[in-house]
DNA sequence: CCCCAGGCGTCCA
DNA sequence: TGGACGCATGGG
């Protein structure tokens, strides 16, 4: 528990704001995937895109039984692109799966990547196309249990709007709020990420005022 | 009609 | 190094 650096009031801690949104919204157990693979994929097609959408893009390959790395693989583009077509961007996104789809095989599968990835995984990752700090941060933390706080569009959006954070700061910084004044706790980061969405989905739209309704408002500076 | 969605790569100053 | 812009479907 380290001192409250959200307003200066030592009860205002971020392990607080934490228990605060589990009170209010529940344990959210993310990510919604069946295993590793699908949650990789899943994270790549949801880049700036409603999950609804890339739902339909995964009822869509698992259907046809592409909801693997190995299929995706050998798959032409062509065909991937129909399945994917939902979650938007499919051109791109399509390319860029597919390249991922071969990088995890050509080094023998997750488990292996995990074991072989230099100079590290995240960085493993970062190199691909298509792959950003948000992404890489999500799979590492959701599908590899890693101890990365992810910092996303909702996330940045709740901590500007109750003047956590400066309107400028961007993706390491916003990172280094949660993960300096936290214990470095994979479940923890887990959950306080998905609780942000849901924050963010309900009490947070862009370019809007600070809604009068948000739990968090007694965290504001 | 508008804006937005669980980003990222490229280009340009 | 950082701010615009394109990418594309689907929903409010």
């Amino acid at each position: 528990m380290g001192k409250c650096s959200l307003s200066g009031d030592p009860s205002c801690d971020l392990i607080i704001v934490f228990e605060t949104l589990l009170a209010a919204f529940g344990s959210q157990n993310w990510w919604p995937a069946e295993g590793p693979e699908e949650m990789i994929i899943g994270a790549l097609l949801t880049q700036n895109t409603t999950w609804k959408n890339v739902e339909k893009a995964l009822v869509n390959l698992r259907l046809d039984q592409q909801l693997s790395f190995s299929a995706i693989a050998v798959t032409p583009l062509t065909e991937l692109q129909e399945r994917i077509k939902p979650s938007g961007y499919f051109r791109q996104k399509s390319e860029r799966l597919k390249a991922l789809a071969i990088a995890v095989v050509d080094i023998g599968g997750l488990s292996q990547l995990a074991r072989k990835a230099t100079p590290d995984l995240r960085a493993w990752f970062l190199v691909l196309k298509g792959i950003g700090p948000e992404t890489a941060d999500s799979i590492l933390l959701y599908a590899f249990n890693r101890p990365l706080f992810v910092i996303d569009t909702y996330t940045l959006r709740v901590c500007k709007r109750h003047n956590w954070l400066l309107a400028g700061v961007g993706y390491a910084e916003a990172q280094s709020f949660f993960i300096d004044k936290l214990p470095t706790d994979s479940a923890l980061f887990n959950e306080f990420h998905a609780l942000l969405v849901q924050i963010g989905k309900n009490f947070c739209r862009p370019n809007r005022p600070l809604c009068k309704k948000c739990p968090l408002n007694r965290f504001q500076i």
